[in-house]
DNA sequence: GCCAACGTTGGC
DNA sequence: GCCAACGTTGGC
């Protein structure tokens, strides 16, 4: 069985890379995703093992700040049903719950941010939402041969 | 804060 | 099922 990569958006206004690294074993459920796209992956296709880029956005330093690993795959995001969190969602319904999420655990904080400007200006990344027109989707696919691509140039910063 | 590019909603 | 109006995302 073949692994795969993703990368995940997230605001480190609301909860960054600083903020997984201060969880319990530096593990936390990645909630909140309400996007169709975005949770059929979630729900679907993304598996215990796989590696994902933490990924800054809508912040000062917009780029890749580290790599998770996924702990626990595809499970019912409980902040749908509650009427006090931003993420509730009355439309759904408990019995067919709408929203998925799953656990991720930091495994590297990079020591600066890939920044999303020099992503762009690699002639080796074509493919990643990132480098699309729109690139609004929270969580997406990252091919293996990118992954690995933009790891090594993490690991040159 | 601006605004382009999306995704979602709802009337028909 | 179409599509205009509206809301959201996210880089700058």
């Amino acid at each position: 069985m073949r692994m795969n990569y993703w990368l995940f958006k997230t605001e480190p206004d609301a909860f960054g890379i600083d903020d997984l690294a201060n969880m319990s074993d530096q593990t936390e459920h990645w909630d909140g995703i309400r996007n169709y796209q975005a949770r059929n992956f979630l729900r679907d296709d993304v598996k215990v093992g796989d590696l994902v880029f933490i990924y800054h956005s809508s912040c000062k330093d917009v780029g890749i700040a580290g790599i998770a690993e996924v702990v626990k795959e595809g499970y019912v995001d409980h902040t749908q049903f509650d009427p006090e969190c931003k993420y509730h969602d009355p439309k759904s319904d408990p019995q067919k719950p709408r929203w998925y999420m799953v656990d991720v655990k930091l495994m590297r904080k990079f020591d600066r941010i890939l920044s999303l400007k020099s992503i762009k200006s690699m002639s080796e990344i074509t493919q990643i939402g990132l480098v699309k027109k729109g690139n609004r989707l929270s969580i997406m696919p990252v091919e293996q041969v990118e992954f690995e691509y933009l790891l090594a140039q993490c690991d040159a910063l």
